[in-house]
RNA sequence: GCCGCCAUCGUCUAGAGGUCUAGGACGUCAGGUUCUCAACCUGAAAAUCGCGGGUUCGAAUCCCGCUGGCGGUACCA
């Protein structure tokens, strides 16, 4: 059996998008499932949209989310170069071959002319194709057009056939060819379209499943068409819906983070992106959920190789998913608090000040594990040991506070044990409510409501720095 | 305009004609635990399976139509 060979084009207009992680997490899933190749291929072929940057960020963010390809630009491979725009002469070798046999031909109406054309079409209410006249050009017809000046596009010479392919996620789908005519295959400035461009390169890379995005599911027939005409036979066909944002219209900038690394910044792990991304489209076995539930762990979390040995490209559903934030926000609080404390430590080691004492983060981090959504929540929870804001007290907190102050004094054994034991007899001798108390101490203290638990705050904090921080409360 | 794809709780999904008075997860709400916030535990609300027709003894599941959403139709990708 042929080894399996599938591939992800990104084209560098952007930093790594979200939607192009789920379709490239999809090829590297059906390609290790099969122990086949991944490849990345830089898509630059439209240099004016194009920057280094985004090509960066785009390998820097698969690298993260834990994607490795065999083949690519940064790596080399059997079938390089693997960016477009290096592959122009390879284009150029395809493109006359398809001349010469006469599966092309060179077109030379202006946008005018085609526009008008299409115009009336559409009065007409029938599907929009080009005439194919300049296919009935002759020579001396030809020579009068060059001698005006005109610059000729490259269009394919559509057979007008019925085309019946198998999609690996939708089925069995019929196109008449002959609705959409003859179509440009490149430019009058000597470039190819993507259509060409990414047929060849599927040719020559010897990709042998094209899962991608349902914009190219129209496109299907005219590259089948290609195929055909330059003599190949075309991989298998998957198209994944695109990712959605919660009004229902494609994820893009407005609706915030898009990008991968956007969500490398808020603090989101790896892991748990991956983990996200997997059950959007994909459905994670019952087999695996029922075992999670017996190991008491929550039920959607799967490996990385769990998924390669149990991805079904059959199983992906075509419908559209909706990128849900707060269900990735779970998720990744679920793999934080599945973090070892010096794991989790190193995860959050570049939010930290560098003077922070390594022990103190260490047991503020095992507390704030459990509280943390993100990897950056963590700051909230280091803030108060790292600088005091003077708070205003009620009055009567203010009094409830200055009961703590001679016996702290005292204490020889400062630790959360000895302080919850001291700081509950307080109370409790004078019958004051755990609740209002304990506030008033720790807003004292660290200027919040909100924290880690009141005594081994103040354990970690020290007797100096708390004594010192209850003096000062106003 | 023409062509294609899609349609189950707010969201992700299970569901391949009877086991579905539709199951789970996130979120929401209520309760428990508790020094706050979380975590954790228990429970609840939440889909007349987009609508309308068929087929069948029986349909979320099959067929047709419609509606809506998305995409393609470009010398964009």
């Amino acid at each position: 059996m042929q080894t399996v060979r599938t591939r992800i084009a990104p084209s560098p207009s952007g930093n790594l998008h979200v939607g192009t992680a789920h379709t490239a997490l999809f090829n590297f899933f059906f390609a290790r499932h099969f122990k086949g190749k991944f490849i990345l291929r830089i898509d630059d072929s439209d240099q004016s949209r194009s920057q280094k940057k985004y090509e960066i960020n785009i390998i820097e963010s698969l690298r993260w989310l834990g994607i490795q390809w065999d083949e690519g630009p940064d790596i080399g491979g059997p079938y390089s170069p693997y960016r477009q725009s290096e592959r122009k002469n390879t284009y150029h070798t395809y493109l006359e071959k398809l001349l010469y046999d006469g599966n092309a031909y060179y077109c030379y109406c202006t946008p005018d002319e085609l526009n008008s054309e299409r115009k009336l079409q559409e009065q007409q209410k029938i599907a929009t194709k080009y005439s194919g006249k300049c296919s009935l050009l002759t020579k001396a017809d030809t020579q009068e057009l060059i001698d005006q000046g005109r610059k000729p596009a490259v269009r394919f010479k559509n057979p007008c056939a019925r085309i019946t392919f198998t999609d690996l996620i939708r089925g069995t789908i019929t196109v008449d060819t002959s609705l959409f005519g003859d179509f440009i295959i490149a430019r009058s400035d000597g470039t190819t379209l993507l259509n060409l461009a990414a047929t060849i390169d599927d040719i020559e890379m010897k990709i042998t499943h094209a899962i991608r995005g349902e914009d190219f599911l129209n496109l299907v027939p005219r590259q089948i068409l290609l195929f055909n005409a330059l003599g190949y036979i075309p991989p298998q066909f998957a198209h994944l819906s695109f990712l959605y944002a919660p009004d229902k219209t494609k994820l893009s900038k407005r609706h915030g983070a898009t990008s991968v690394t956007e969500y490398k910044d808020m603090g989101i792990l790896p892991e748990a992106m991956i983990n996200y991304l997997a059950t959007l489209g994909w459905a994670i076995p019952p087999a695996i959920i029922e075992r999670n539930k017996l190991k008491g762990v929550a039920e959607e979390i799967v490996s990385f190789q769990e998924i390669i040995e149990n991805f079904q490209i059959e199983d992906v559903k075509s419908s559209a998913p909706i990128f849900d934030i707060e269900k990735l926000k779970w998720m990744n609080g679920v793999y934080i608090r599945s973090l070892s404390d010096e794991q989790l430590f190193k995860r959050v080691e570049n939010l930290i000040p560098q003077d922070v004492d390594k022990k103190r983060t260490l047991r503020i981090a095992a507390l704030a594990k459990n509280r943390m959504k993100t990897l950056n929540d963590f700051t909230m929870y280091l803030k108060p040991f790292l600088h005091y804001v003077t708070v205003k007290l009620e009055n009567n907190q203010h009094e409830l506070v200055s009961k703590f102050l001679p016996q702290f004094n005292t204490i020889k054994n400062w630790n959360a044990v000895e302080l919850e034991s001291i700081c509950k007899q307080i109370v409790n001798d004078g019958q004051l409510s755990i609740r209002d108390t304990f506030m008033a101490l720790r807003l004292a203290v660290t200027g919040e409501k909100i924290g880690l638990p009141l005594f081994e705050t103040l354990d970690i904090m020290g007797k100096k720095e708390v004594l010192s921080r209850m003096e000062k409360v106003e």
